[in-house]
DNA sequence: TTGTAGGCGTTATCAA
DNA sequence: TTGATAACGCCTACAA
């Protein structure tokens, strides 16, 4: 108690008259106490304000409190949310959350990656994604011994490794949505390549286009890569082709809004002219004009549950609740769309 | 070695023929070791790939080596952007990021941030806005001894707790860009009450019209909460008033957004009807429609040095170089502003 | 320049 | 039901 102002469990122990390990057993709930010395010991300790040290605990049991959050994902909000919802996971457990950006380009990513994880000990990480498509990033948690569980638009693990949403069914629906208005040309602007989130929302695109027997020519699908200037881009190549869409899917909103600043600089009106389609709904999509109509995927439940599997069987609450592993997505529908010609 | 898989100080002394106390100070270049030791103990320690244990380090030197970064803002880009530039800070050294979001409304907010930093004896913590503003929170970091530094929009503290931009400085040149342009009815849209944020920007703005000898209706003053919608809702009461303005500044860019889909809703066009200047510069400016005239505030660089301030002395590097307390802020010249009526 | 003994705050083992 | 003793992996103080 001497040198951080901090009581230890010694001090604890002196004063209620009892040995650490009595108080170590008090802290950690040890069936096997007598209730009069556990009530002694807890007074003591609620009157000391005695906190245990998490370092000294990280020691003694050779894992530390800590989750990291591994990500790369270049959307703020999409990682403010899954930090949110790791967070709520977390809230009035011993652990916290430490956040750990990667870079994907660079060449010593898995390295830098393993380093990290050995060094820190982590409980465990959460994959965000894209990382988190990387089938070597998992193996390397697997090979230390660290604890995972991914984030992904389609299910790549087994389930205790695993949180999913079903990008494929949600373009379907979306793309089915356009259909139903009418539209026939509808281009495509697809996420970047080694994607799988890219990829499933093409796949959910194009299997809607053939349901619907609709033939999909190569000059209605521009590739961008989840940013606004590449789905600007994207859109000129579009809305180039004679007979021009009369409506785009586009992967991601951000891209959306690049083809939403095409669409306008060539004085389209949206929707009479042009309806569109983004995914993720960011609040960017509420907040262009018009309101961009697209899909949700429920980002915090997905972190929130995959934290909760993480520390599953560590806290005593509820751990007979098996988490989910697959989760749905909705479509918002706002004003960006509308039937063709208005 | 034998439970982890990971070698110990132990293992390496062995293996290498010296005292663990040798090899901590390997570790630790002391400058009093032998070269041919020294030689053959990082030999020994590149073999085996041993990487000390950060929390028996924590244990024996009584403090940790997480730096939390507490924040309570609402918008996700400002908060990836501290983020980053703490971590930019943090690379390379043994220091790790630990998030922790508070709610600045709850009544137990500071009694939670006490037990969350007793508990985990952080290095130190770095205070975003708003909740950096709040003395007490500042007062509770010095009271248990947790090194801190305060982001704000002015200067709060003293210079080794603190980073500040000039905010009121900033808006003064932006409403005098809008002067110069020969605006004379100039709408504005405050931030919440409390913020000190939102009183530095407002009294930049009021400064720059009183130098500029324009009047200041309360009419052209509609105060806001930082959200798109609050934006919007300012918009329309500024612009019911006859004459209407010309042009508005918005006290940050999420509720120029708002403004923008106000005067859209009218069918105002930007900037012909109405120029519009926002604050921050966050993705949304460079993305609405048009392009969003804003202010620039170097966040990634501010948290970077605050960042640095926590860790000063403790790194070996450069710690002679002053980290600098005041930073300065940009305007950012968008397509949002022209001269009354084109 | 190097080593020994002891401590940091906790938990595990095993005996009482 | 409890307690002594020994880890856990590292660092400091003091000796050699």
């Amino acid at each position: 108690m001497r040198k951080t102002g901090q009581p230890t469990i010694n001090d604890v122990a002196r004063i209620a008259g009892v040995s650490k390990k009595t108080v170590s057993r008090v802290i950690n709930r040890s069936p096997l106490l007598g209730d009069d010395t556990r009530k002694r010991v807890e007074q003591v300790i609620g009157d000391l304000g005695y906190i245990p040290n998490p370092q000294a605990r990280a020691l003694a049991l050779r894992r530390n409190f800590l989750i990291g959050l591994v990500h790369d994902n270049p959307n703020a909000q999409t990682v403010m949310n899954v930090q949110q919802g790791m967070l709520e996971a977390l809230h009035d457990t011993e652990f916290e959350m430490v956040v750990r950006p990667v870079d994907r380009g660079s060449a010593t990513m898995l390295e830098d990656l393993r380093h990290f994880l050995e060094r820190q000990r982590l409980f465990g990480v959460l994959l965000m994604p894209p990382i988190s498509e990387n089938d070597s990033v998992a193996k390397l948690c697997a090979d230390i011994g660290c604890r995972y569980v991914r984030m992904g638009s389609a299910v790549l693990d087994d389930p205790a490794h695993m949180v999913a949403s079903n990008d494929r069914e949600a373009v379907r629906g979306a793309t089915g949505y356009l259909i139903e208005q009418g539209h026939r040309r509808i281009g495509f602007v697809g996420g970047p390549h080694g994607f799988r989130s890219a990829r499933e929302r093409r796949a959910g695109f194009e299997e809607a286009l053939a349901a619907a027997g609709i033939a999909l020519p190569r000059s209605m699908i521009a590739d961008g890569n989840y940013t606004f200037d590449s789905g600007l881009v994207a859109a000129e190549r579009l809305l180039d082709v004679i007979p021009r869409p009369t409506a785009i899917f586009s992967s991601n909103d951000e891209m959306a809004a690049g083809v939403i600043h095409a669409a306008r600089q060539r004085g389209l009106d949206i929707p009479r002219d042009l309806s569109i389609i983004g995914f993720d709904d960011t609040p960017i999509a509420a907040h262009v004009w018009p309101p961009l109509t697209t899909v949700r995927w429920p980002i915090a439940s997905m972190a929130r549950s995959a934290a909760l599997k993480l520390i599953a069987g560590e806290e005593e609450d509820d751990t007979d609740v098996e988490e989910p592993s697959l989760f749905l997505s909705t479509l918002i529908r706002r004003a960006s769309v509308a039937a063709p010609g208005g």
